[in-house]
DNA sequence: TAGTGGTCTAGACCACTGT
DNA sequence: CAGTGGTCTAGACCACTAG
């Protein structure tokens, strides 16, 4: 079952994208939009809001919405699954085990995971066959024995764990910043020790709020960058003093 | 005027932080939240729509809301601008003009701000009395002129802009990545040569789409993070492969 | 099956924009 | 001033969850 408001904001969405209303100009009044469709205004209100919040159009009370770009966020899981992205942006990707084991978690782990064993897992992720990622991911111990069933060159884990599991991520909370890669870190990933890396700390929760897996990602410095687009409206993004919530 | 959900959001808002609501617990229903508080359900649903937009909450249909955690979101006045965010949170900061002309745009400037010359200004800024961010910001012709009248050591540019010019910037887009200290990066942030910084480079328009500025910044590793919070439904952060979209 | 959130309607009034 | 978006109401039906 598709909403109403979806179908209506992907007809204006494809509109907007196909030049039939250009950057900078404006969008059809919320009453004009209501009739076209033979929908309420307020089913018109819920289309634009996501088109608003996808960042295409903006908007101020009294004047016409305004459209800003074409440039569209992608989904949730083009940002927690690194295959998910590759793929969609048409990448070759790998991916293989370096280590895994079970461990006692750190204090700042135990605080979001369970104070129960943590399943320790160092992959390496490959983009255009070339070393790109480096990922420590301790994952709770309730997930950590379909996690151990995985192939070690498994590409997805992401899908891999939904299709074995059932399991669904659906929350998430980041830190990204930039720290100098270890010796390890550069050997992996062939860089030279001290060089820069683009690291994001993640948690991720499933729809319940269970949590399922601390993170530590390095990205070669070059390899690959974040993107956010906000507006004064609201936005998702934080900036935050030294290494505050993460702990240690 | 405060709008009747912004009330209600604040006041879930703080039974969440206080405690009423602990994580994980669920929140009353729709139906009871509209009773208590004497307002239609629609009313009720904006209410709660802020509050998931901020990450606190999660929905799924057919079941109660559930508290996902308690930290919150800032504004876009806090990404945008250095000293609002140092000031809501409570730090010494400082800024100065290191240099200071204007020249002609690059290509990828001109593509965003126009043709015309650009005002390049070098700033330093402080957090806590300690040189933690380096500024590269081109401000377009139309801008240069107020910009230029500000003062060197001038804290606030984003709250001066709005004093002098009466510009309010609305919306952003930013990329996010890792690079080494240049030379002179390293000598004016005081660390070594090579070593990482975090970059953000920005475009920020107005609220009618207008380009005001493109800008370089580069944060020293380990004095600032950004933190995003999104959801399988919607979020705004976006990963790209090398350097797409701000050229050279 | 009862309760809940997701969607939708058809109105209404207000604040703001642009002419 | 007319037009527009922002807010709000009081209903309705449906899809889904949970007991």
């Amino acid at each position: 079952m598709v909403a109403r408001y979806e179908l209506i904001a992907d007809e204006l969405r494809g509109e907007i994208l196909s030049g039939v209303h250009p950057v900078g100009s404006q969008l059809p009044s919320e009453s004009e939009l209501a009739a076209r469709h033979g929908a309420a205004r307020g089913t018109v209100r819920q289309a634009v809001a996501v088109l608003a919040a996808e960042g295409l159009v903006g908007s101020r009370q009294g004047a016409r919405r305004i459209v800003l770009g074409t440039a569209r966020s992608q989904s949730f899981a083009e940002l927690h699954s690194f295959a998910e992205w590759a793929r969609a942006n048409g990448y070759r990707y790998g991916g293989q085990v370096i280590a895994q084991r079970r461990r006692p978690p750190t204090p700042a782990e135990a605080a979001r995971l369970g104070s129960g064993e943590v399943l320790d897992v160092l992959r390496l992720r490959t983009l255009e066959d070339e070393p790109v990622l480096l990922e420590r991911t301790a994952y709770a111990e309730w997930i950590a024995g379909a996690v151990e069933k995985l192939p070690p060159g498994c590409g997805s884990v992401t899908e891999a764990l939904y299709e074995s599991a059932g399991l669904v991520f659906a929350y998430g909370e980041h830190l990204i910043d930039a720290v100098p890669a270890s010796t390890r870190d550069a050997r992996l990933l062939g860089v030279r020790r001290g060089s820069p890396l683009l690291r994001q700390r993640r948690v991720t929760t499933t729809h319940e709020g269970r949590a399922v897996e601390c993170s530590d990602d390095r990205y070669r410095a070059g390899s690959v960058a974040f993107s956010i687009r906000n507006s004064i409206g609201a936005n998702p993004l934080v900036r935050h003093a030294g290494d505050l919530r993460f702990g240690a």
